[in-house]
DNA sequence: CTGTTAGCGCGTTCAA
DNA sequence: TTGAACGCGCTAACAG
């Protein structure tokens, strides 16, 4: 392996001082050639360091180097959640990618945390992540929301708020979402030109704005395809396929087969159509189903679920975006940044 | 909002120093009040100091105190695979979820990369992580995976692998994995009992040990039966639905149905049971089907495939409680851990 | 219980 | 093009 780690003896951290004395410099001529600045260092100079760099294997000293400049090249990626799982949810997990993959190209690194909403306030978990901004999803009802959203602010730097449908509050935060309300009502025109009379729609309990909107704007939609539709809303106790499935059998249990079930995402959509299964009845001819997301799980049931598609990676990758040039450029380049939705038909509609 | 942000001038940072001034003590008693050595402050002086803290909404500077301890309370998670969405897999999204909840409670901090392995060693991206420790999950054929592995025991920092077959190198390294083998095992025995004689295997061609783990333990399974077994495996050129299936719709284009069909995980059991069902051959009557994994999704197909559970979110628990254990006592108590595995009975066999 | 001193490793500043 | 001095904010070690 290495050329000399005969014992096991904790090696002593190489640094900048030892990296000059072996190539004959000066510590500030390593930190030059380390930093790319080139410009203040010959040629020859630069090699020489660059091999005793390898030679001893010196790393940067990250805290260090953040300490003098005061920039840790480094963000934090939060979920208020209720689910210790949640990454599981494919759209936070697209999210988390997405953010990953253009902060890494721009050498900056994620943190991730989920936290429940009623920790939140007590851990000092936020507060020790030891970054330059944060990009946060958060959940709950809204004054919960708000409490955490004042806690961030006073954190004092740069956020991104993803999904949030209200506005930036100010300079240093920026809203990054997509279109939610649009595309319920996407799925309200869908459905209101398949005559569609009564709906039921399956939400979790847990407060999602995205859910929130994706269902005010399915209200609007109906609304506006003119027509009497009457909407009918569960909430799932949890966000567990087998809570959306109870929900929709407590709802079938006292209610007449409604015309067509919209869940607040696809998995909601798809415990709800099996419940249909099981009991026989035919999608789409008597019941239609709707779901939101179009990730690819969807794949898996069948018939495929028609769908609204989210773009959660380019979410993740635009958040990524604006928290770069805030960094570089001070500011953010726009205080709100809508991402478009896609009707995606399926064979349930 | 807070008391005083008339402008949006950059407020200087709020340092122990100006704790101190305004509460008339040595930064050394702000420093051991914000660390909790209570011992050495008595309760009057802390209160006091804590309400400065409040006031002045001071926040500990974790740069100069990782720089000064030399301890950074984080560790990497590192994905290494070909995929840009890596956290879309269930059984990395368990694993950081487990990692982090562990790892936050004790005040730790997670910070994750998916990294192609083509890219490791070019990239200064793992070099610049500023972490205590790693975890890591790797990907690729064995030569490949070795070089990245020797890259991070170069690193000289706590490592443990997940998934890995291999024993642990060094005494910096730790195994934590599952007995995928053992399950593989377990299918072939049900299977057997089945008197299943052609089976074919699905598997993503991007090679993961895990997977090539499952495969072994069939084989194994089915040659500790007895019987003749036919085994043919199939590789999908990427990780996707569609490829599983084009690589299912090219095998059966050329061979007999096989008696039964084993993913690699489920996504994959699941795409070749929806090829059978496309072309009305009975599952499991003339083909049986099973998985591996046992997360939520596949509830979504019908009907529901046999398969064996993985304790993902577990796995991430565990490698988190290692890494604390190995950063307070110094070394890591095992160094291999093997989580078993539960095989569980669906529809499909 | 509280204060003082020193230095962690790095990069900025300025002088050579 | 290179070097020396200094300090970023914090805490270990010790002294009072």
């Amino acid at each position: 392996m290495s050329d000399n780690d005969s014992g096991r003896a904790p090696r002593k951290r190489v640094t900048i001082k030892d990296v000059a004395k072996a190539a004959d410099v000066s510590p500030m001529t390593v930190s030059n050639v380390v930093n790319g600045k080139h410009q203040f260092v010959s040629e020859r100079t630069r090699k020489a360091v660059e091999r005793e760099i390898a030679r001893l294997n010196y790393r940067v000293q990250h805290s260090a180097r953040s300490l003098r400049v005061s920039r840790r090249r480094s963000v934090g990626m939060i979920f208020v959640d209720e689910s210790p799982s949640f990454l599981v949810d494919h759209f936070n997990a697209h999210v988390v990618a997405g953010l990953c993959n253009v902060l890494s190209t721009a050498d900056h690194t994620v943190t991730v945390q989920g936290i429940r909403a009623g920790q939140f306030n007590q851990s000092s978990i936020i507060r020790n992540f030891a970054v330059d901004g944060f990009c946060v999803v958060l959940s709950g009802p809204p004054d919960e929301r708000n409490a955490i959203l004042n806690s961030l602010i006073n954190l004092d730097q740069p956020l991104v708020l993803m999904q949030e449908p209200i506005a930036s509050p100010n300079q240093e935060t920026c809203i990054v979402r997509q279109d939610d309300a649009g595309g319920g009502r996407l799925l309200a025109d869908h459905l209101a030109a398949r005559r569609v009379g009564t709906v039921l729609v399956v939400v979790p309990s847990q407060n999602w704005p995205a859910i929130d909107q994706r269902v005010a704007g399915l209200r609007e939609g109906f609304l506006a395809a003119g027509g009497d539709v009457r909407i009918d809303v569960v909430h799932a106790e949890t966000e567990e396929f087998d809570s959306a499935r109870a929900a929709v059998i407590g709802y079938l249990d006292r209610h007449p087969l409604p015309n067509a079930i919209v869940g607040g995402n696809d998995r909601f959509a798809i415990a709800a159509m099996s419940i249909l299964l099981d009991r026989g009845i035919a999608v789409p001819e008597r019941v239609k189903i709707t779901g939101f997301n179009g990730f690819e799980q969807r794949r898996y049931a069948r018939p495929l679920v028609t769908t609204v598609i989210s773009s959660a990676y380019e979410l993740g990758e635009r958040a990524g975006q604006m928290l770069l040039t805030r960094f570089e450029e001070g500011r953010f380049p726009t205080r709100e940044l809508v991402l478009p939705v896609y009707f995606e038909l399926g064979e349930t509609t």
